[in-house]
DNA sequence: ATTCTGACGTGGG
DNA sequence: CCCCACGCCAGAA
């Protein structure tokens, strides 16, 4: 049993639920989880997710909606392209209308 | 074992 | 508005 693979698993599960065309932040899947201290840890599961396709971390950003993560994609511009694929608007790595697309879990999931 | 860094967030000056 | 420091946990050197 993984103590804290159990937090991983959970991030994976809210993360997965991110409905298309919206985005989230790292705080917000914390603070869901119940570890809002612990952001980074989301970003880290994030990091792990790299090998689970089913994860969209392209729709996670940072609380600034700015896409902090971007550089961890493939490509350079890889995910901003995947998130103005889904009708998200960006400019300078950062989403425009952050707060119209940003997806609430303890609103939307709770 | 120790130290640093990191896909964050909040608070203070 | 900008800059700095702290907290948090986990993994790598």
């Amino acid at each position: 049993m993984e103590t804290s693979g159990n937090f991983f698993e959970k991030v994976y599960e809210v993360a997965k639920q991110i409905p298309f065309g919206r985005v989230t932040s790292y705080g917000a899947i914390a603070k869901y989880l119940g570890t809002a201290k612990s952001a980074r840890m989301v970003g880290w599961a994030m990091n792990a997710s790299h090998n689970n396709a089913d994860i969209p971390a392209h729709r996670v950003v940072n609380r600034n909606g700015l896409l902090t993560g971007k550089f961890h994609f493939d490509g350079t511009n890889l995910m901003q392209q995947l998130l103005e694929s889904e009708g998200i608007v960006v400019k300078e790595n950062q989403i425009q209308n952050f707060s119209a697309v940003f997806w609430d879990p303890f609103k939307e999931l709770l």
